[in-house]
RNA sequence: GGGGGGGUUCCCGAGUGGUCAAAGGGAACAGACUGUAAAUCUGUCGGCGAAGCCUUCGGAGGUUCGAAUCCUCCCCCCCCCA
């Protein structure tokens, strides 16, 4: 096992702000000279089960603090999950069922083994209602006791919220005391969270002090852009990469982040060693360097990451097949559709058939795409909006350049008129 | 409790009786150019087999030939005073 100043060491590596380092060397030698693992403390929202690259930079790091021996908990907020994390300032989010956050929660292991170490001994997930559904009127207002609003006004969401004259309901002043006393509950000895989780961190070391307990450090870590380059990556916002989602669409959206997030995203969504990454900055620094072959670089490592070096290459293959040569994926979804037609001869007309694949929202759009010429039926641009096919025989339907469906006669059924 | 300002299509935001399916921007989508990058240009961006019609401007009524716009009641948000 290595030194707490080893550990230290490493365990720094790669966060924004560690506060306070000297408490954490501190814990660190306790644990060492006591034998004992310090508890680590990641929060997540159940309503959005899909983890993504800017997650598997906290997963990482929780990883690490399990191989040093340590123990993880992973907190699914689903009582702090009713509120919504007014970070995200989303008005209505849409209240979970207790069986939907279950589920999520099941989701959500699934995704986090394939980074974090499941062993028991080193791993917990707790739901925080365990311990806030029991709570009464009189702890909550207990709680609420603790903090002043001058202080949770400081958060800097809340404050800019105010000056512009939106709403700020009382309960979402709760969010960052809830979060914090999640770390009350399971006296945490370190809280992870990306940068923008200071202030809910901190208002954890705040309330564990009201305690009596030792406050917990916290770690914080870098937000990593999605792939517009500008946002932060967010399921909402749908500019993530999921690290559940298929080769080929790791590989595809890694392809699409801007030229600008190539080496940010080789430091923040991969393992690179630091002479990789700047083996990677040299080149590309390099006039004669085409950007992109850094970029299919990066998204091969990171579809290794997740999927392993074959499926890295197969993506590879059939991304050069598709966007590079214009040919078609391997798997063309064949839906099975109902279309009105003519029955005796099966002939469809093409906006309906569009609308029925879900290549088009509605007649309008289909419409749309296909005056813009957006539309290829069999490789061949469809020109006319009054063009009828027959579903008698099989044909390929393109939108866009990434959009494909197979229309199989088995798969169609005439609703007939 | 009193006074004032607001709620517009996915988001922001213009629009104060007809020419409004509603300016402008953003997002998104399609096309061109490319490297499924960026930038740029063009087009689209409520629904309907497209003709005209239907639904939409917080909600419900009303005035009017005609309402996002005027009136009444209600709901919601913000600010100031208490």
């Amino acid at each position: 096992m290595l030194s707490a100043k080893e550990q230290m060491a490493a365990l720094v590596e790669g966060a924004v702000e560690v506060i306070k380092e000297e408490e954490l060397l501190q814990k660190l030698e306790r644990a060492e000279r006591e034998g004992r693992q310090l508890i680590i403390k990641q929060g997540f929202d159940p309503s959005a089960p899909d983890l993504h690259l800017g997650h598997a930079i906290g997963l990482r790091k929780l990883r690490q603090f399990q191989d040093l021996g340590h123990k993880v908990i992973i907190i699914i907020g689903d009582y702090t999950g009713m509120i919504g994390d007014p970070t995200e300032r989303s008005e209505t989010r849409p209240r979970l069922t207790h069986e939907q956050v279950l589920a999520n929660a099941e989701s959500y292991k699934q995704q986090v083994f394939k980074i974090v170490d499941p062993d028991p001994s080193r791993l917990e997930i707790v739901l925080n209602g365990s311990w806030f559904s029991q709570m009464s009127f009189a702890d909550v207002m207990e709680l609420a006791g603790k903090y002043t609003v001058a202080r949770i006004l400081e958060r800097d969401d809340f404050s800019q919220r105010f000056k512009n004259e939106q709403p700020i309901s009382i309960h979402e002043l709760f969010y960052p005391l809830m979060q914090g006393h999640d770390s009350v509950e399971i006296k945490a000895d370190v809280e992870l969270g990306a940068t923008e989780q200071k202030f809910n961190c901190l208002v954890g070391r705040d309330l564990m002090k009201a305690h009596g307990l030792e406050p917990q450090v916290v770690m914080l870590l870098p937000v990593l852009e999605g792939t517009d380059g500008v946002r932060r990556m967010s399921k909402s916002i749908g500019n993530y990469i999921g690290i559940s989602e298929s080769p080929k669409e790791i590989y595809g959206k890694t392809m699409s982040i801007p030229d600008a997030m190539i080496m940010r995203y080789f430091e923040l969504a991969t393992t690179s060693s630091k002479p990789e990454l700047d083996a990677v900055r040299k080149l590309l620094s390099e006039p004669d360097t085409n950007p992109r072959d850094l970029k299919r670089r990066l998204a091969g490592v990171i579809v290794t990451m997740y999927h392993g070096p074959d499926e890295a290459e197969n993506a590879e293959e059939e991304f050069d097949r598709i966007f590079a040569k214009g040919g078609l994926p391997d798997e063309i979804p064949e839906p099975a559709i109902t279309v009105g037609g003519q029955s005796d001869r099966g002939a469809v007309w093409i906006v309906a058939l569009l609308v029925a694949t879900g290549l088009a929202r509605s007649n309008g759009a289909a419409r749309r795409l296909i005056e813009q010429g957006g539309i290829r039926l069999d490789g061949n641009v469809v020109s006319s909006v009054d063009s009828t096919l027959a579903v008698n025989d099989p044909h390929l339907l393109q939108a866009g350049k990434r959009r494909f469906v197979r229309i199989v006669p088995e798969n169609v059924k005439l609703s007939g008129e």
